[in-house]
DNA sequence: CTTCCACTTGAATGATCGGTCAATTGTCCT
DNA sequence: AGGACAATTGACCGATCATTCAAGTGGAAG
C-alpha cells in the first residue's frame, strides 16, 4: 500500500464522494449542504476541507469518481462483441433500469446526473461544466463507435457518426430530463425507440402506440 | 382601470416577475436571491413579499407570466395556416434565434427554461414541478397537433401524434440542455434536422455532415 | 376632510451557508 | 522511544439566506 499513513478509517474521502454524488444527483447542487454531506457521511466539516478545497471541488471529484465506478459497464454494455444495434437497446434497459431502482428508492424520478447538475451549474461554476461536459462526450463516444460500427454493417443509414451520436445523446438525457420533470418512470418505455429512430434503424422507425 | 389603488408606479409586480425570470433563466433558482431580485428590480424587500409568499411562488408566477407573453409567438409559429413540417422548422429557428440573442447578451448559453428549472427542483419543490410540466406539456400541445396535420396530409409516416410530439419535446430540450452545458451554440445546428427526422420526415432523414 | 387600504419602506429576525483554524489523534518511519 | 505528519475534531467566522413586520405614504371613495 503506498498510503503513507492512515489516521482512522481510511475511506473517509470515498464516503465524502460516494454521498456527495447521491444527494447532489438526488436533489441538486444547491439543494444540498455541505454540513448534510458531512453528516450523511459520518465526517466532520473539518476533514471535508481537508480533503476538499470547496464545494464545487467536491462535486468535480464526486462525479469523476462515479464515473469511475461506472465506466466497466459502460464497456460491457458497448462491447465490441454486441451487434450495433443491441449496444443501443442495452443502453437504454440499463438506464430504465437505474432509473427505476431510483425512483422506487427515493420515491422520486432521478434523471440525468450530468444534465441536472450541468443545468443548474454551466453558467455559474466553470470547473463544473467542463466537468459534466467532458462525461458527456465520454459516453458519446461509446455511441459513436457503435454508430459507426452500425454503419459499416449497412444496419443503419449513412451519415457522420459523431452527428448521429450526439443526437442521440441529447435525445436520451432530453428524455431523463422530461422523466425528472414529470416524475414519471412511463415516459421512459419509448426512450429505445426514440434512440434507434434517430441512430436510423428502418424497422423501429415508427411512432408506435 | 380596475385596480383600486395604486401606491406609485404600478408596474411593480410586473417588474418582480420579469427580472425574476430573466436572472432563473440565466443562472438558476439557487444561485439567484430574492434580494438580487429586488435590486435589479429597485423593489424594496417588503414590496416582493407584499406580492408573493415565497420565492418559490415567485419562481411560479414568473414562469407563468412568461408564458403568458410568448404564447402569441407560439401560436403564429404553429398556425394551422403555415405547413406543418415548416412549423417545426419554424419552431427550431425562433429557438436557435432565441438562444443566439441571450447567449450574445449574457456571454453563456441559456437552454431551455423549463428543463433548467426542472432539473433543478423537481425533486424539490412540487409546486415548481408541477409548473415546469404544464408548461412543457402546453408546448407539446403545438407539437402534437402539427404532427397529426402532417400525417394527415400524409408529409410524414403514420404513429401516435402524443408519442411523437413528446419525442421531438424531449430532444429539443435535450439539445437546449445539452448546448448550455458544453455552452456551444453550434449544437443547434442539427436541431431541425434532428426534428424533422424524429417526425419521420424521409428527406431529413440522414445525419447530414 | 376623513377614512380606508393597497402599497411602500427599511430595518430586523434567526437560520444556515461555505469556509477556517488551532488543537488533537493515531500511525508510520527511524 | 520519539519525531513527523496525515487525518480528525469541533468550535468558530462573517456573509448571506428567506422571511417578517411595524411604521409610513398616497390616492380613491364616502
Amino acid at each position: 500500500m503506498n498510503h503513507k499513513t492512515m489516521g482512522r478509517s481510511g475511506d473517509t474521502k470515498e464516503r465524502l464522494l460516494q454521498v456527495g454524488f447521491e444527494l447532489i444527483w438526488n436533489q441538486s447542487y444547491g439543494a444540498v449542504s455541505v454540513d448534510q454531506i458531512c453528516e450523511r457521511a459520518r465526517v466532520h466539516k473539518g476533514s471535508f476541507y481537508h480533503y476538499f478545497p470547496s464545494k464545487a471541488d467536491l462535486a468535480v471529484a464526486a462525479y469523476e469518481e462515479h464515473w469511475r465506478e461506472k465506466q466497466p459497464e459502460l464497456d460491457e454494455i458497448f462491447s465490441a462483441q454486441t451487434p450495433p444495434l443491441e449496444r443501443f437497446e442495452r443502453w437504454c434497459a440499463h438506464i430504465r433500469e437505474r432509473q427505476r431502482i431510483r425512483a422506487e428508492k427515493y420515491g422520486g424520478v432521478c434523471g440525468c446526473p450530468y444534465g441536472s447538475l450541468g443545468a443548474e451549474l454551466a453558467t455559474q461554476e466553470e470547473k463544473i461544466r467542463r466537468k459534466t461536459q467532458e462525461l458527456v462526450e465520454r459516453t458519446i463516444r461509446y455511441l459513436e463507435s457503435a454508430v459507426a460500427d452500425a454503419q459499416r454493417q449497412g444496419l443503419i443509414e449513412p451519415g457522420d457518426p459523431a452527428t448521429t451520436a450526439t443526437r442521440i445523446y441529447s435525445t436520451a438525457m432530453g428524455y431523463l430530463l422530461h422523466a425528472r420533470i414529470r416524475n414519471d418512470l412511463a415516459l421512459l418505455e419509448d426512450l429505445a425507440p426514440a434512440v434507434l429512430h434517430l441512430a436510423g434503424a428502418p424497422a423501429a422507425a415508427g411512432a408506435g402506440g
